[in-house]
DNA sequence: ATGAAAGCGCTAACAG
DNA sequence: CTGTTAGCGCTTTCAT
């Protein structure tokens, strides 16, 4: 086994600059004292040689390791995996996440969790040893997990809570969940829509209740009942299926249903069939998260999009800026989602209303 | 910026064990010659402190960093996540990976390298001295790419080539391209098709010409023809759509299309129904991949699936025995792609054909 | 503004 | 089998 050293190392530089170690770290780490004329010396010699710091050297001596731990429930992402339903959240994480570190020099480790499991500490603990991260970017549904945060929090390591208001002392980041349901429910309503049913998530998730919330105010602004027309759900396909029918079976049946995933939204499309309606003629659905799912059902669901991969660069920047002791913004960082809308969505078929000369939206 | 250390060091378990260091560091690396008795003294003390070590600190001084480094195509994977389709390519790549990367003690940190540029070596440069991993992953379809595969030899880093054949010294593993061809085609000939169209992938990728081969091959062996029914395609969706309206302009017509992904299985279904035909009554279709999509389109896809989170994990075993010295498989590994049969595929419906009895196969 | 010295936590090499 | 010594590449003191 080969002993691999560093083919450049900092040496080489100050050697073929002919300038002292610590000039060249001062360049590397662009600290202020240096003289420009110095520092274009020295920054050739970088070039010439193609010299990248160590990772591993900078830690060992430094505080800074360059590394941004993104920590996710390891149960849900391995059953996802497993599932290969391509649910995307991995892939948008990344997309924004490692991206954003790229650009401010630093490397995202994405990293899993057994939340439910009491070794959450020991693992944690374990994986900030061995990595020693600059940050850390919790996800939900354990962005606010006190084991974590509490944890997190002692060792001063920054970290964002992505689906969090924060009170647990960290960075909070939300995608506008409660405004996001506001945005479904008005489009139905603006259609005409007057019973809108809505299917929660999974109440493990913060966000599910937001999105209720959201709902039951726009519904109370647009001066329209709620009672009866809230299901359980948990975000699964099963649950969905259970809550459908469950809506669908009120008389009179509501004309629209937002549910708070898209394999819910899948499910209330498949019992709507099932009992003879037609999306979106006799039902509208709107469904949450904008998986690629919804590009390949037909009819193709109209969806709240989920901002992960803005949130998770949003997050990025966010650690990085604490980490350098910079002004953070005050209360949460809200990530606005927006509506895409497909062709599950349209105006009420059975009403006497002005609008339904299109069946479906564009 | 508070100096961040070490919050249990070797030191702490050598003093609480009342052993020397080094002492630790065998039991730690597991090595041989160290009694039974000192070792199970030594773990009670790492496990009482809870005592991981740096991967920062046993990279400075010593051969392996536990890290490994998988490298992926930059401009495809960022249209990828663009795009929202959820490809799982890299879903996959970590499921298998990073979960082997785990039982075996590393860690597998997901890379983008800009293939096109000239810059590569620089690039995969950078991010070895960065991070000097004990080893490389390189996927489709710059698993060849001599700049790439010159860089790791001559730095000794073991690499693994997932699409290659392996003529660059890696550690050469494919998905079976070639016999999923084949298993695709005779499951289309079993069935009755005599004429069956084929839709090869980007010819930059090696295994775009397998698996047309291995389609001839089978044809050939059939004694069916293939003049005519090849046309070529990149894998998207818009070139799905020529390719199948190429196809679909015969006279007579193929009765099945093999397409060599499913984004232009889907386009070639598309075409079907643009056409007037249905499928799979007058038109089977198989596709390569068995991405998401497959399960949510009408009909769903039959699809030869892609074991990319098998071939992955074999990848990291693969390097971690080679790290180890250890003697390695002869040939390039082959990770056997299975058919999954879906909605898309049935007997030909137009022939005198006794096992046309069921319009759709289960 | 620059340089010299002292480690960071760990392992390789060598003793005993 | 176990311990001692000398760094790995870098950043942090502290001098100059």
């Amino acid at each position: 086994m080969a002993r691999r050293r560093q083919a450049v190392t900092i040496k080489h530089v100050a050697a073929d600059a002919g300038v002292s170690l610590q000039t060249v770290s001062r360049v590397i780490n662009k600290e202020s004292n240096v003289r420009p004329a110095m520092k274009d010396r020295v920054q050739a010699s970088i070039d010439k040689l193609g010299y990248v710091p160590s990772i591993a050297a900078q830690r060992m001596s430094g505080s800074r390791s360059y590394l941004i731990l993104a920590l996710n429930d390891r149960e849900r992402t391995i059953a996802d995996w497993r599932a290969r339903q391509g649910t995307d959240w991995v892939d948008q994480m990344l997309f924004g996440g490692m991206l954003k570190c790229a650009e401010l020099g630093y490397r995202l480790i994405f990293e899993l969790v057994d939340t439910h499991n009491d070794h959450v500490e020991r693992e944690l603990q374990a994986a900030i040893s061995a990595l020693q991260p600059d940050g850390v970017i919790l996800t939900p549904p354990h962005s606010d997990n006190p084991l974590i945060t509490g944890l997190l929090r002692k060792q001063k390591i920054p970290f964002a809570q992505i689906g969090s208001t924060g009170e647990s002392g960290g960075i909070p980041l939300i995608m506008g969940d409660e405004g996001a349901a506001r945005t479904a429910t008005r489009h139905l309503t603006e259609m005409g829509h007057e019973r809108i049913g809505f299917i929660k998530g999974d109440a493990e998730y913060a966000l599910s209740s937001w999105r209720e919330t959201g709902w039951i105010a726009e519904m109370k602004e647009a001066g329209l009942p709620t009672d009866g027309l809230c299901a359980e759900g948990d975000f699964t396909y099963d649950s969905g299926l259970r809550a459908a029918r469950q809506l669908l079976a009120r008389d009179p049946r509501p004309t629209a249903i937002i549910a708070s995933s898209d394999h819910m939204a899948m499910a209330t499309v498949d019992v709507a069939r099932e009992m003879g309606l037609e999306v979106p003629r006799d039902l509208s659905v709107v469904s949450f998260d904008n998986t690629p799912m919804t590009l390949f059902t037909r009819p193709a669901l109209t969806a709240i999009d989920q901002p992960v991969a803005q949130t998770a660069a949003l997050a990025v920047e966010l650690i990085v800026a604490a980490q350098r002791g910079e002004k953070l913004p005050e209360g949460p960082t809200i990530v606005p989602a927006t509506l895409i809308e497909r062709e599950s969505t349209a105006p009420p078929a059975r009403r006497t209303d002005t609008r339904r000369a299109s069946a479906t939206s564009q």
